[in-house]
DNA sequence: CGGAATGTTGAACCGTTTCAAACGGAGTGG
DNA sequence: CCACTCCGTTTGAAACGGTTCAACATTCCG
């Protein structure tokens, strides 16, 4: 179902809700500010909206694709896979993303993307980002910043990958999840769904499937989760963090 | 040696050569189209120059540093710490990288900078990057464009780390670092110094130091490198990439 | 209902870490 | 010039964390 969104105007916040843009919006405004036009401009990119079971793939490694996908539910995954068939996420986008940003300025991608579970997915074309980027510096900004915050979120993935074991690794990224996730209504040591298999957790923190069950069990045996029917449930926000070694300062809610 | 260069005129290729700036302003003109007048205005960048020795510290975690860096010689390294004091590098520049890019729209740092080695390093204000940027949308193209490589690298990281072994992890490493300090006269393939102790080595790449020795050892012991006093040669570039799983199109040479 | 995918468990195995001790080279001071 | 220290490298042996493999249980889905 293609679209055109009318010309946004009015009070901002009021009229966000329910508008498959709002999402993306929302987490741009909140990294930058953005003038009442340049939002407007926001609210006027073309765009078409998918609902996408688990699996799929948004981009393929070696893909020039033209158009950007924002994610409006669901969480797709950014992965590579080494010579021997290796599996690794690098990167895990939760609502309101631009899940191939990268694209934007760079030709062909050097990784996979696809969707966990299922996706409500809005594809829009590369051209009108960048122009909206070169007229308004604004969203420009925006984007820069959510470029940077992203590769903020690959560092720590390197961190926690490279030096933490496999139980605080599991544990931290349950909590980035959570806070990223952040939907307003739960704030983080609250509840969520993880629609991943063990094995893509697996994949995402560097260990093998088995080893992600063993450490889940632990995790729930020591109170720290409920883990079942793939939700999350966190009953002490503070337990699970210090156990995870979680400090989300460089997620940069605050710019 | 404070300096502001005075403004740039003539042939753009063959002026570049002895100025500190050249080295920076190539590779972004290679990761983008920039017009001669917006090459002129890079170089009209007012900057500092210094020159560091090893482990002097650029940026520490917390810093909200209003200058950015630009690595003429030697290498740098971008690092954070677990809870329990481990260290992981997670980024490692080479001459030329602007070192903290970061830190031009996110404010306060969530990681530390750090020299390896004898560094010369120039200083330039913050706000003459984002003014020059802001101005020029062909300078703001590059800079979107040398991030999103610095953020491929990482996810790169991400898979080496998570999914390789220490021996394939560590021959990567080399690789990637000669394929990107390519100076022009040297290709990959051939000889460069790599002034970090073998527990660097080890942060950059998850492991110990001890490890890293034994694999060295192992990688010399079937001549894919010869390594002593922190000069690395790679005798047959075909060999060692193959060993490594590297494959340099992450790097985004070409964009 | 049947078949495939996902989760669970145990035991053996192996890559990496840990610890401890020795070695080598560079720099310093007597 | 030697003795001394410091730092990084090297070596060996033991311990550990995570993997692998294989079998079985469970859930999901057509």
């Amino acid at each position: 179902m293609p679209g055109i969104l009318p010309a946004f105007a009015g009070n901002v916040m009021s009229d966000l809700t329910g508008d498959p843009l709002a999402g993306m919006i929302n987490k741009l405004a909140g990294r930058s500010c953005i003038s009442l036009e340049d939002r407007a401009g926001l609210f006027e990119l073309p765009y078409t909206s998918r609902l996408l079971d688990a699996g799929r793939y948004l981009v393929r490694e070696g893909d020039s694709p033209d158009h950007c996908h924002i994610l409006v539910s669901g969480l797709t995954c950014r992965h590579k896979i080494t010579g021997d068939g290796l599996r690794q996420i690098v990167a895990i986008n939760v609502p309101g993303d631009v899940v191939d940003l990268q694209m934007l300025y760079l030709k062909i991608a050097d990784h996979s993307v696809q969707t966990l579970g299922q996706c409500e997915v809005l594809t829009v074309p590369r051209d009108a980002i960048c122009k909206l980027a070169a007229e308004r510096p604004s969203v420009a900004h925006a984007i820069f910043a959510t470029i940077l915050v992203d590769a903020s979120i690959a560092s720590e993935w390197i961190l926690n990958i490279g030096r933490r074991n496999a139980r605080t690794r599991i544990a931290h990224l349950l909590c980035e999840l959570a806070a990223r996730i952040d939907r307003p209504e739960i704030s983080p040591g609250q509840t969520y769904k993880l629609p991943m298999t063990q094995e893509q957790v697996g994949d995402a923190v560097g260990l093998t499937a088995v080893h992600v069950n063993r450490m889940l069990q632990g995790l729930s045996k020591d109170g720290l989760i409920f883990y079942s029917k793939q939700t999350i449930i966190i009953p002490n926000w503070a337990k699970l963090s210090d156990a995870a070694d979680f400090n989300g300062r460089y997620l940069h809610k605050t710019i």
